[in-house]
DNA sequence: AGAATAGTGTCTGTTAGACATTATAGA
DNA sequence: TCTATAATGTCTAACAGACACTATTCT
């Protein structure tokens, strides 16, 4: 364990004392893939909650919460996400570090954005639960839309926004819904309008995502019903990935946090 | 800046000093591409420094050093290069945190990991410098190979190194040299071993990397000089895009940090 | 029957990879 | 001349996108 230290820590008189801590914060994207609407369309979206304390009371930020002492930043966020918005289960992924040191006028403060996607179902449970103090908001390129009122976020809540949009992108490219924002069971109407809603334009035409898809899917033996037209072949996920792996090797994804901006 | 805070820090009754803060460092992973061996390859390598202090005296690890008070991540990362290994001007990025409470016996640390890419040059020089404390290692998948002893990384350090790598393959992937591991002017062989270096079979082929780079690049009316065969058209970087861009767009890289180990 | 959606088959343009050919240097 | 490397041109297989056509449901 010793051995991971900075290497400036082992200097003669080093005095760990000597460099005061920061206060550490969590802020967790909850996001979504929401219904269809009237034009079939899906929309990404993220869980919002609002201030109740003194400060800036009607404020919509994302979930946040300080770090306790020698606690882990994953079970901060978890526990953030089930203290505030009252979802377990679910294992949050680090973005970036904001490090403003003004961020907050009482003293200096850090904060890790963390991503989580969760179904459609459990984001709508939690907003159930207490519709006065949480909401979705629908994030398009570079902007949220908030249902009703105007809002827009804090700058660096809107960055980890960009952020976790950047990391269900990379996951989204190539596989079908592996964060699974639809259910067990799913036709390939709705994976592509997952897909779609969370690559837009950069993603394939629906031949290209059947045809690239469908060695990762096996046959329920269902078929959908209740719509209009043909009824479609109900699918899930294969156990194990076929050995027909893609021709073209994926590039891995970046692990960079700051981007300029 | 205040409504940056994390929801949580505005509660009635919140108080800051409840959560005590945590000892900051960031580690930089100092990459470079070394120059071609006998059979014309190249490698990806990284700065390390020797820990001279009373602590584990002897052990290789990349450079580090704590926060300082209300400091930036970069600004620090900056400073822990001019101070350990001479290197300035380097524009640092975020990578993943390191936050295994037990990392430091002494107390609670955080280490936020970096990655800084330099031309060869720059790296030589800073090992010239000092060579007793200052050396290159090569960085193959998943594994370090050190010069002459043996070694092997600590495991979080390792971790930063395999961000580095990811962040340089996806930077690397669709376009010619974007850090300038070569310097101003290149040749295509020159270019296609430095990729090569960092994406190894993940690349394309000669002949693909020609078609899709040279749009980018623009002939200096020079051609190399000194080596057997045929001399080498030099290139140098186009100074804006080219208008006919890459049919296919780009997915953005993920923004992910922690990944499984 | 008509509309709407699902699924299949075919064609075309683009591109990566392979390879042959030519060009030009040093040994 | 021989060898090594660079540069160019051509061919092929794979694949994305487009579209025609069939299938099946609801209204």
């Amino acid at each position: 364990m010793s051995q991971d230290l900075p290497e400036s820590s082992r200097e003669p008189g080093f005095d760990l004392e000597d460099f005061p801590g920061v206060h550490m914060a969590v802020d967790v994207a909850v996001m979504t893939v929401g219904e269809p609407n009237e034009w079939g369309e899906r929309q990404l979206m993220t869980l919002l909650v609002k201030r109740t304390g003194e400060f800036e009371p009607g404020t919509w930020v994302i979930p946040g919460r300080f770090v306790r002492y020698r606690e882990r930043l994953k079970d901060a966020a978890k526990i953030c996400l089930k203290e505030k918005v009252g979802i377990t289960g679910v294992n949050p992924r680090q973005l970036n570090v904001l490090d403003e040191p003004d961020r907050d006028p009482r003293g200096w403060t850090m904060s890790v954005g963390h991503v989580v996607p969760v179904p459609f179902y459990v984001a709508l449970k939690a907003v159930g639960e207490s519709p006065m103090t949480r909401d979705l908001a629908v994030v398009t390129e570079k902007r949220i839309e908030f249902r009703s009122e105007q809002q827009t976020l804090p700058r660096s809540q809107q960055k980890i926004l960009d952020y976790a949009v950047n990391y269900l992108r990379s996951r989204y490219a190539s596989r079908p819904d592996p964060k699974g924002f639809l259910g067990e069971k799913f036709t390939l109407s709705e994976l592509y309008e997952v897909h779609a809603a969370i690559l837009g334009q950069k993603f394939w035409s629906r031949d290209a995502m059947r045809r690239n898809f469908l060695p990762f899917l096996e046959d329920t033996g269902e078929i959908s019903k209740g719509s209009v037209g043909k009824p479609a072949v109900v699918y899930r996920h294969r156990e194990r990935d076929p050995l027909t792996t893609p021709r073209r090797v994926q590039i891995p994804s970046s692990s960079q946090i700051a981007t300029e901006y």
